[in-house]
RNA sequence: UGCCUUGUGGUGUAAUUGGCAACACGUCUGACUCUGGAUCAGAAGACUUAAGGUUCGAGCCCUUACAAGGCAGCCA
């Protein structure tokens, strides 16, 4: 990118992280490089947080020409495994980025870290310390008192690399040394009192097997990752911003060729639910959902099963900004997103939920016809299809009542309304059911000059409903869900209580016999459908199967004919 | 009671060397409509945490408070 491209582009806003890339660009500072990178844990499944860093990150290097990798933080074997690997690099795929051939791992710079911290000790900045983990947290103060020097931290260079090396090769036992930065004991900020850069671990490790015995820490393992990677900004979330100092001083110690800039930002929060590993693994644990890629979790995986399109994951990210304020991001902002989203690209059919018989009194007794339906109002290109329509049909119940609410314009007894892409039809009569007194089944008559939805006499009907023809409908499963929480923010709660007192029980109804218009027999996982006047849907990736179908509900629509109900049942 | 960071409509973000607080979501009207969807038009909603100060003029600069978040793993 030219210098005035990059003036040019200043002078739309920005956040500050992309305002010091273009200052950066500009000074020279790493000539006309930008190199990021996406650096996750491999302990765990990739959630909607991750994909605003993701977003970031990768944003910012297509953005500047630049380039970003993804690399695996994976210096603590006893919490990573491979399984999250795999499902890290897919999701990242996924969600629509490319690391092309620059996959790594921390556990690449094993050597490197090793032999940097040799150099450290040789340097006098890095010594043994024999104290245990209860020691050196006692001996490192408290948030309001300096911490006391280690007794071990005066000991001879000599002496310290001969055991260093006694660490590598497995002669001492886990927690009885660690190698620690040689820095102030009494510094403010608790990061820079003498931090441990190396543990011993005798665990083996997914990628290195058992070829060693120590493990550097995140604070001295990220930095230098950084530095032999090149990249030019390192970008991280707010809590690690009081170890920025020790990120430097670590580069400036070592000499690395690259300095990067690490800089922080405000994690991503999202209402309703919760994004925290521990909170997310607990929900599984517990069986209160049923894996990690139970569509109401907001796991990437889940997000995938859900139906959400990783364009419209992208948009929200993008749209939401970055900043360094706390900040809880309302779920609406994404349900947007993704309605965006599918309203364009979604194919339009027709279910009925919860079936209520019609007979169409005045129709051909054995009789079909097929009719055309369009695919998508919003693309023409979609085509249309054929719908098949017979005496016998299927309506939605809630398109029928006895006695109408004020301002209901579906189906009553004596109303005309449409069915969509069909006939206008006129409510008869109705049976009920004796037992319960519900309505069993309807009666209605149809207007054969009305074919395709239009009366000539030019009369108008106020409203539209969907169908489906009982002979040629097929049954399905229908998963509704929901919010999975029922506050804003589980996070904090009253007094007492605590996020799973919250979850929402309606996040999931599941709906069996679901009357599905024929041509979504051959409907397969992967493409979004709008049921008409319901909702996005998708088939369910994981139970769905050829004749028993299950499909999982995206999103709502937007109703603003449930808001006014439900503005009158609550004023 | 130490250090670091952050306070702008309900929510998320803007405001270029100090110059009428902008945009998006949400909310509310209305129009249109073969989805009570979409679309279109419009409205309400913030004296920018508070109090002082500098200035012709402060969201921006300076004080002092207050509030929120983070930090005492051999986790990341």
């Amino acid at each position: 990118m030219s210098p005035e491209e990059i003036k040019s582009e200043s002078n739309t806003p920005k956040d500050f992280i992309r305002e010091i890339v273009v200052e950066d660009l500009k000074s020279g500072k790493n000539g006309t490089r930008v190199h990021t990178r996406f650096p996750p844990e491999p302990n765990g499944y990739l959630h909607i947080g991750h994909a605003k860093s993701i977003s970031l990150n990768f944003g910012i290097a297509n953005e500047f020409s630049g380039k970003c990798n993804l690399r695996f933080d994976d210096t603590n074997p006893v919490k990573e495994e491979v399984e999250y690997v795999e499902s890290i690099a897919a999701d990242v795929k996924w969600l629509g980025f490319d690391w092309e051939d620059r996959m790594f791992y921390a556990s690449d710079y094993f050597d490197t870290l090793y032999k940097y911290a040799e150099d450290l000790i040789l340097k006098g900045k890095a010594y043994i310390c024999d104290l245990n983990a209860e020691q050196t947290r006692l001996y490192r103060g408290t948030l309001t008192e300096p911490g006391k020097d280690s007794p071990f931290r005066n000991r001879s260079v000599e002496e310290n690399l001969d055991l260093f090396r006694r660490m590598k090769a497995g002669e001492f036992e886990e927690g009885s040394k660690t190698l620690r930065a040689k820095i102030d004991m009494s510094s403010p900020n608790i990061n820079m009192r003498d931090p441990v850069m190396y543990r011993i671990l005798k665990t083996e490790h997914h990628r290195t097997g058992d070829v060693w015995q120590i493990y550097p820490m995140y604070d001295y393992a990220h930095c230098v990752s950084d530095a032999v990677e090149g990249i030019t900004h390192s970008i991280c979330t707010l809590e690690f911003e009081d170890h920025r100092p020790l990120y430097d001083w670590f580069l400036d110690e070592i000499q690395t060729q690259y300095h990067p800039q690490q800089i922080e930002f405000a994690r991503f929060n999202l209402s309703y639910t919760v994004l925290s590993k521990r909170k997310l693994n607990e929900l599984v644990q517990k069986k209160l959902v049923d894996s990690w890629d139970d569509p109401r979790m907001p796991t990437l995986a889940g997000f995938r099963r859900r139906g959400y399109t990783p364009a419209s994951i992208r948009n929200m990210c993008e749209k939401v900004g970055v900043a360094k304020r706390e900040n809880i991001t309302d779920i609406a902002f994404l349900e947007f997103s993704i309605r965006e989203d599918l309203n364009k690209h979604a194919l339009r059919t027709m279910a009925v939920l919860n079936p209520l018989k019609v007979t169409i009194t005045n129709y051909p007794d054995d009789s079909t016809e097929e009719l055309d339906a369009v695919n998508n109002p919003e693309d023409p290109a979609a085509g249309t299809r054929k719908v098949p329509f017979s005496k016998v049909l299927y309506i939605e119940r809630d398109d029928f009542k006895v006695d109408p609410p004020k301002g209901y314009f579906r189906l009553f007894p004596g109303n005309e309304v449409r069915l969509r892409w069909a006939y206008f039809v006129k409510c008869t009569g109705y049976n009920l059911d004796e037992s319960t007194g519900e309505v069993s089944e309807i009666f209605c008559t149809y207007d054969p000059a009305s074919k395709g939805g239009d009366s000539p006499d030019g009369r108008k009907v106020k409203g539209t409903i969907h169908w489906v023809s009982a002979a040629d409908a097929i049954d399905g499963e229908v998963r509704l869900y929901d919010r999975l929480f029922s506050v804003y923010n589980p996070n904090d709660v009253e007094e007492g209580k605590s996020y799973l007192d919250y979850i929402n029980p309606d996040s999931l109804k599941v709906l069996q016999n679901c009357k599905l218009e024929p041509s979504l027999t051959n409907a397969v996982a992967g493409i979004n459908y709008q049921f008409e006047r319901q909702g996005y849907f998708c088939v369910d990736s994981k139970d769905s199967k050829p004749g028993s179908l299950v499909f999982n509900r995206t999103v709502t629509l937007r109703d603003t004919w449930a808001k006014m109900e439900n503005k009158s049942k609550t004023s």
